[in-house]
DNA sequence: GTCTATAGGATGATAGAC
DNA sequence: GTCTATCATCCTATAGAC
């Protein structure tokens, strides 16, 4: 059905906001891009800054909420999840691919007040991600800290989207073509990530022999 | 010794623009950073836009060139370059981090107009990373395509930077500390990249085995 | 809820004195 | 080359009619 206007706002200043960032973006563009007057987006958001606030807190939870829910689940192994992890933010982003740059961007210029408002760090210590990896590397043999870790695996995850215009424009691929690139790395980044384990396990078994 | 007015505001809107952005950073901050008159700004650039584009082009310069400089010596090997290539891009990030977000961000709103700047496409074509990478991966018998291989190459390298933000919020780390395990990064990403063209040729050597 | 009209303020750029 | 003063424009936000 025909969206109501809150809506029709809400989503036309979703688009704006993650591809151009705040101050780039004008109220009148949203405006327009929405199909509204101008003045209805101060009556349904009161401001351009509490509508931001509120896309934003949106963008982040797509990006975070997720990666918790997965290492909540107590049934799963950590391998399990590595794989899970990948295959959402993947499928995620594939719809989305301007969330990373926008979250990036966010990140810098205003990082406590993203973390705090998804509730992070609340989320982060009763998930305990970093005992279950710091737990599953340990029992593998691998002397790998868990932050470099988890920076190789959002780092092979999320980077090629944030790179994906150089790539398209270095390459002269088509958005299509790199897309397919992109879905074949739910299968190898797990490969992957098992390789890097075993090479820091094995220097560990010649030390430990 | 003191620099000149034209460096000084070169400098202190090179500082603003890649932390804000071109659209958050009014040209009064700029003046005021150099500790100049506004009008001082536009007698040297003419306009804001063309004193951002300057910046701009230095920035993508430091990103990309030294990365070419590398890939066009013919007297090393792939794997040599690789060590150097991860060795200048974390050495020259942690004293600029912020140019990793600021070039993304710029790709995002104009892919093009920077991959051209820069002379990419031609400097590309001469210095043949790709088919370097290509025979490389072929010689030591992994059948990864090697756009996976720079992503991850890159990935592992860069992404740590624009994640930064969040990391020290989230783990509660100071700026320092963080440097600190980024340095470590130098030397142990090249030995995971050999982890990983290995899971490829072990894979590749069972199938035709 | 939706529109028009406009207030109120900030911004990039320049004219003109020194 | 450097300053002050100011213009023209654009932007967010709101008042008030319907």
């Amino acid at each position: 059905m025909e969206p109501n206007t809150e809506e029709k706002i809400k989503a036309a200043a979703a688009r704006l906001f993650t591809t151009r960032g705040f101050a780039a973006t004008r109220t009148r563009d949203i405006a327009a891009e929405a199909g509204i007057n101008l003045a209805l987006l101060n009556y349904y958001f009161r401001s351009k800054e509490n509508l931001y606030r509120i896309i934003m807190a949106e963008n982040f939870q797509v990006f975070f909420r997720g990666a918790l829910q997965i290492f909540q689940n107590q049934e799963t192994g950590v391998q399990e999840k590595i794989s899970l992890l990948v295959d959402y933010y993947i499928g995620r982003l594939l719809e989305n691919p301007d969330i990373p740059s926008f979250v990036i961007n966010e990140l810098r210029t205003n990082p406590n007040a993203l973390i705090q408002q998804a509730g992070m760090h609340e989320a982060l210590k009763d998930t305990n991600i970093f005992s279950q990896i710091s737990q599953y590397l340990e029992d593998r043999g691998s002397d790998m800290e868990p932050v470099h870790f988890i920076l190789n695996l959002l780092g092979m995850t999320i980077f090629p989207f944030l790179a994906a215009p150089a790539f398209q424009s270095a390459l002269g691929l088509e958005k299509e073509q790199f897309s397919q690139l992109l879905a074949q790395r739910k299968k190898l980044i797990p490969v992957w990530i098992d390789a890097i384990i075993n090479a820091n396990s094995l220097k560990a078994s010649t030390h430990t022999s």
